[in-house]
DNA sequence: TTTAGCCTTGTATAATTATTCACAATTCTG
DNA sequence: CAGAATTGTGAATAATTATACAAGGCTAAA
């Protein structure tokens, strides 16, 4: 029954996003929104992803919600948001991403909070997030970072 | 049977001194390690403090721990525009509004239709706004007038 | 002091998460 | 390619955490 490599990958990448652009309140819910984005897997495999992903459970005014660990080390972590990003593509003063469909929001989340320190904001649609660079200058580390994470040389 | 505020203090000050200097893994566990510094909770109120005190539980190779300050809180929310606006921040040509998480549409309405006299524009995703001003000349004054609905200097 | 309204807590239990077990798909080895 | 080892998974269940409820204790008002 095992699967890919790359479907797990899949998975993962589309766990961090969702965690990281809503609030996910226990791993049954998680798995009813990974159910709408196509993916089924049962509570237990949830269990496993999240203690393999580092996600923590942090509590709230709102109940205990998944939080992905900021203080964490996982570099790799970068892998699985690398997956949703299609392209990257900047002129004078913008650089724009295309992620896959209904993933911006949880890229863009993601980028702004860990990646992009040359970045005073992002702003994401449906597949696309716009990166707003510091000043013109700083738009080739932007690019940079981005290319980083996405193992481009 | 209500204990003093003090000692509740106290003891929340104690689970954070013991959390943050050893691996707890449990509430159970940490039943054990508070009756050793004298206090005698049940795992009940422990699963209460440790909601209040906000800490969060992370796997790690080793199990769950549970971590002070392990991710961001949440702002709570407010009334006013103002309170909603969390930073704001400008390059060569652009102003970039943070605001609280799902608030950027309103505060980018109220400040289009009231405030911003010298944007031609503003673009709001869920936590971002982007003001575009007239011209690159006048960000100046468009960051005095957010500077001042927010009371800065 | 008496009463009323909160708090805080423990017990019992519900809700949630982690793990054990079995099994099938994949990968490895020869 | 055959057989063995490895891996990912779900179902069932164990372990852990959160909560409903009841019981006391504290404070304030009369």
């Amino acid at each position: 029954m095992s699967k890919k490599l790359e479907d797990i990958h899949k998975r993962h990448a589309i766990i961090k996003s969702i965690i990281s652009s809503q609030e996910i309140y226990n791993q049954t819910q998680l798995v009813k929104v990974l159910k709408h984005n196509g993916i089924k897997v049962t509570q237990a495999t949830l269990s496993r992803d999240l203690t393999e992903l580092g996600v923590g459970r942090v509590p709230t005014a709102k109940g205990a919600t998944y939080k992905i660990n900021a203080m964490g080390e996982e570099p790799s972590l970068k892998l699985h948001v690398a997956d949703e990003i299609v392209s990257v593509i900047s002129n004078e003063s913008l650089v724009v991403i295309k992620t896959l469909q209904g993933r911006a929001q949880g890229v863009a989340l993601f980028l702004d909070k860990s990646i992009l320190t040359e970045s005073i904001g992002t702003l994401a649609g449906d597949d696309t997030v716009i990166a707003i660079p510091r000043s013109t200058k700083t738009i080739e580390k932007t690019i940079n970072q981005l290319k980083n994470i996405l193992g481009i040389k």
